[in-house]
DNA sequence: CAGTATCCTATCGGATACTG
DNA sequence: CAGTATCCGATAGGATACTG
């Protein structure tokens, strides 16, 4: 049990729920869930992602101990990103809102208000 | 089970995970988790929010239908939001990464890096 | 293959002032 | 009390071209 807070602004908790809460770091995530994946692999899975907020949002991640980059010696030779134990803490409630996303995305008003 | 897929750019699934995943959106449902709030309540109990994204984030939520604005009747007047049953059903997942950022923020590392 | 660099637009989001 | 309106700087994020 912490005493942080996310409902603190200056709140170490309410920094790191600013870094996982976001599109692209929950897609790649949970893309990365099933284990490691090269990085063009990683564009193929995510739709829509762009090399920039792919990149963007490894490194980000990285920085943040979630993800780990490993350069391949394989040839020719690719670079692979797993998960660190710590990315791995975060699978399951990345997964609990993907799936969230998917099973209600029905029930979401779509905007045809104008 | 659904069809929909949050790896597809232009599924619903990954519109509706859009919708949620930021932090304005988990921290405000968070917010609303332990029942209906005053709109001042709920400024004065999420640090950090401006009026600006705080009504900007109820009316998104609103339109999706996660969320429900109420009239009070009461003097002077106010207004209350509260959670709709599909808002209910965010809940979880939302309150699993919130609860998640709070135990982990030590762990992240911090950018000091330079 | 796995990026980086640059450009450019759209949105984010705080500050401030005003309204019913 | 619960907003809306406006302004403005900072970031998000796509497109394209280039690199080791």
């Amino acid at each position: 049990m912490s005493d942080y807070d996310v409902f603190l602004a200056d709140c170490p908790a309410r920094t790191t729920l600013d870094l996982v809460a976001d599109t692209w770091s929950v897609v790649v995530v949970f893309g990365l869930g099933r284990g490691p994946h090269r990085y063009s692999d990683l564009r193929d899975r995510i739709g829509g992602i762009s090399k920039k907020m792919l990149t963007q949002t490894l490194r980000k991640l990285e920085r943040s101990n979630l993800v780990e980059r490993r350069v391949l010696a394989t040839a020719p030779a690719g670079v692979e990103y797993r998960l660190t134990r710590l990315g791995q803490s975060l699978l399951g409630p990345v997964s609990v809102l993907a799936r969230w996303a998917e099973e209600h995305a029905d029930d979401i008003a779509g905007d045809d208000g104008s």
